[in-house]
DNA sequence: CTGTTAGCGCCTTCAC
DNA sequence: GTGAAGGCGCTAACAG
């Protein structure tokens, strides 16, 4: 794998290296012809500038970090390839890494990335959200980072998020609306922003109906199957099977409605059910899940822009927060037929 | 972001660089206590070998590149997770890029990772497979690459494999024993080995029970759930919905039994259906999905090793094949209660 | 065992 | 507009 380098670029043009050098580096002076007898001559002999030592000598990588807590739902990796289509265009290269949900590993990721000179980086918290102080330091330090779905409100960057506490609302008022009075609401870890946001729009549906609600009413669970199915297994045993969940997300209601199926539990006609941020294959479960569509991809690209913009001005940046909004999708899961 | 450098770490101690260096590279002769005393002071002030400059003088990145066709389906997360486990404990980092199924991209993912002085590739080819050539080309190169799952028979490389052909027999078997007679096989493209193996898996399980099949038998569809849906919207047109259908994958099962309840066929009594790959939702559709488990994390951990031996022996290596294989999940979607 | 000296491939000031 | 020279941070002979 011998590649040639401007040195042999130059010697077969007889000109000097740092003439090569311009004529790949638009900002010198350099005469217009020169350049393209350098240009082409250069791809003739399969001449590519060698990355690595250009990072070396500029300081930066063109490499940018992500890092998000999973991706065997499609979730993350649907919001990762919209922020490689803006980032691959501006030649950007995308690391991607997880954190598994564990802070530790967050960490090590985040380590990793800052020590490998990575431009900047894009990432959503695990569940644990331990790491704010050092992310916060990095942030500190002008090392550009941008947030995505999972937040926390202490941290002051750009953030895109998406308008949970209307969507959560507006979720649970479809529950309201059709006589379903007593809802639980399987939420998230309470140290995310989205976990809070989500919680506040399912109380306050409450509140604008006049329905009574307090913390009996809201599980912390976890984003995955599995923490939905142990939430629904508890409650069995306990015995408190409300009419109606509102879940953090899809998954947890696929592990939701796995449980109550197991143990004779109908759906809808015994509990409803609606999830939030479709999932492709919750049309596909039965029944069909009702949920919140969420502009995945969408929040990757303005993740990526947000960077950008950071990567762009040398200078500090105003830390700026978009909000995407979404929609509601009813399936059969969440449709009381009796009523 | 001012870091320090082996120059700083130098003069604090009142010694050379190399000597700095030498602490940071066991392969040299240093003494035990200075040694010591390097990589303290060193981690004190917080110095780290900057690792972009050592990839430069040692002409290796310890980057490898992992081509995949898509993410969206947790096949191909999982198996990078396995890759990762083994990759990163090893000091090399793991960078993702994504195909799309299309070849065009597949190729611009190759050069980026080629021109970015990856030390090594680890693909699951695009459906089409155009690029053999190209990547055939990098092989004789000496460039390391690793296959996976998405073969092609021409191509000289180490590769992990699953025994397609065996499962694929033994889910056409199950169906058969079942006094299914008249199945249809919801294939892959034709250009990977592991489309062609499943085929004759298929083929040969209808053979040993003496059962006539032929191309009619065979549909040549894509990985996609879209494409097991389209597929059978078109045998319904042509009103040829058989008895069963073995399905190249989950997705294209699952797509195909969304069709066929759409158009009113019950699943399994009327039409049995098995998938390939088990999915993690797969459980959960209506009806839970029968499938063939195939070990798809250890199969990313075993692609790494087989690169891991390449990258590390810096002469020629023989190409081996690694094969693993799996087991059959049997759910409601396959088990005609019937018979 | 340790210091000196070249580079790795490129960018960038400084002369001309 | 172009060449020479220094340097990015580190590794790797080569002496001693």
């Amino acid at each position: 794998m011998k590649h040639v380098t401007i040195k042999d670029v130059a010697r077969a043009l007889n000109c000097s290296i740092s003439t090569v050098s311009r004529a790949f580096n638009d900002k010198y002076d350099i005469h217009p012809d020169t350049r393209e007898r350098i240009l082409k001559a250069a791809s003739e002999m399969g001449y590519q500038p060698n990355p690595i030592a250009r990072k070396l000598t500029q300081q930066r990588t063109y490499n940018v970090g992500v890092v998000v807590p999973e991706f065997l739902n499609p979730f993350f990796p649907e919001v990762i390839m919209g922020i490689q289509d803006v980032l691959l265009k501006k030649g950007y290269q995308v690391l991607i890494m997880q954190s598994n949900e564990n802070d530790d590993t967050e960490r090590e990721n985040l380590k990793t990335l800052v020590e490998n000179f990575a431009d900047g980086i894009i990432i959503s918290l695990s569940q644990e959200s331990k790491n704010i102080d050092y992310i916060q330091s990095l942030i500190d330090k002008g090392f550009p980072i941008v947030l995505f779905n999972r937040s926390n409100e202490s941290l002051n960057v750009s953030k895109v998020l998406f308008d949970d506490y209307k969507w959560a609302l507006f979720a649970t008022e479809h529950l309201i609306q059709q006589g379903i009075t007593n809802i639980i609401h399987l939420a998230g870890k309470n140290h995310l922003t989205l976990s809070k946001k989500r919680i506040q729009g399912f109380v306050d549906a409450h509140r604008k109906y006049k329905l009574p609600v307090d913390n009996s009413k809201i599980i912390e669970t976890g984003f995955l199957v599995k923490n939905g199915f142990e939430a629904i297994e508890k409650l069995i045993i306990k015995k408190q099977i409300p009419q109606g969940f509102f879940c953090v997300n899809d998954p947890t209601a696929m592990g939701a409605i796995k449980a109550l199926k197991k143990h004779g539990f109908r759906i809808p006609s015994d509990v409803a059910i609606i999830g939030f941020t479709q999932t492709p294959t919750s049309s596909m479960i039965s029944p069909p899940l009702s949920s919140v569509i969420q502009p995945t991809r969408q929040m990757g690209e303005v993740a990526a822009e947000l960077l950008l913009k950071q990567l762009d001005s040398s200078g500090l940046i105003v830390p700026e927060t978009v909000v995407l909004s979404g929609s509601l999708k009813i399936r059969e899961s969440s449709v009381k037929l009796s009523s």
